[in-house]
DNA sequence: TTACAGGACGAACGATCGTTCTGTATAAAT
DNA sequence: ATTTATACAGAACGATCGTTCGTCCTGTAA
């Protein structure tokens, strides 16, 4: 995974992943078969992490905007942890197989589905409670959330702006009508 | 610039490429000496593109909320066209170089803080002129604009949403306080 | 004591990687 | 008309790619 989070899953090759590991080429494939296999496995375990750290603790949260609130947090937080040194995993799987068909990018696309899924009722049920507008679309609440994380992180990593996930988190905030932190 | 924004920069392959152009490996290469100035080369064609198709028409604006307007127009206008069939180019560059660091990095990093710094530059106008709310910062409006238009795009693109583009636009219109498009 | 399954090894496969060198043909400059 | 420069093809280089092969070692079951 950290490898993969760097060098993208794309990048990542049989014969360095195997002399990181200090095990021979054939010992590592032989794990899983073929190299696809295998990058399947590895995003499959990044986004257990995911959930781990992101929806783990935030399920514990009141439905609606409580649990939206603290899955924003828990969300800026598990990126400014810096658990993937390369960066949110499931956006750089996004950007590697968005135009290249596969089981790869099924399994991005799949995945990305089910925590759109994950936000859009939660903003609903926000929205039922009166804690967001009316007209306020949830899938529009889920999607903004996402983009924002996803464009937010990377554009900080590649400008190497401190700052940037503080202005992810506040916009996050400011998208499901939350007040500024501070 | 086609090959690269389906398989990444670092997926075009001289080989591959200078087949797709009908030349052998060592005429194609000879013209930039090596494959990371070419790289580079491509880099800035995007950009180029980029400029010519959302900076251009929306300069013609006037300065402030106006402009802005316009840039978010022809921006979403743009990634819907399809120039490049793999995504926004800078997106797919910054996720591939946000974790490596070279020239290509560096080539990245400066051409997301110019836009940024144009970005920003129309939205404290905006908000001298009284369009935007005073406690607004202006680096926070052209951070989220980006946001959402990077990550936005490739969300839509790795989930096939061809509504996405429609909800970035809506999304981004909300952050300068344009009001709903119908 | 024997049989066998699983894991890992080193070696080798053909293919492709980026790069370099040499030769030739065309166009520009003298 | 002759020289010079440029552009490209072709062949070859060492390295690395993903994969396959046969072999050995270890631990468990019969």
């Amino acid at each position: 995974m950290d490898l993969a989070s760097v060098e993208g899953l794309e990048g990542i090759t049989i014969g360095r992943l195997a002399s990181e590991l200090a095990m021979s080429k054939s010992g590592l494939i032989g794990r899983f078969g073929d190299k696809e296999t295998m990058q399947r496995a590895v995003l499959a375990a990044a986004i257990d992490r995911f959930i781990a750290a992101v929806w783990q603790p935030a399920s514990r949260a009141a439905p609606g905007l409580p649990r939206l609130e603290a899955i924003v947090d828990a969300w800026v937080e598990h990126l400014r942890s810096g658990v993937f040194p390369g960066g949110c995993f499931v956006t750089t799987a996004s950007v590697e197989y968005d135009a290249r068909p596969g089981p790869l990018r099924d399994d991005v696309a799949a995945a990305v589905k089910r925590w759109l899924g994950v936000l859009e009722v939660q903003a609903r049920r926000a929205r039922d409670a009166g804690d967001l507008p009316a007209d306020r679309d949830p899938a529009d609440v889920a999607f903004e959330l996402h983009s924002l994380a996803s464009g937010g992180s990377v554009a900080g990593r590649v400008l190497g702006d401190d700052e940037a996930l503080d202005r992810v988190h506040a916009a996050m905030r400011r998208a499901i009508g939350l007040p500024p932190l501070n």
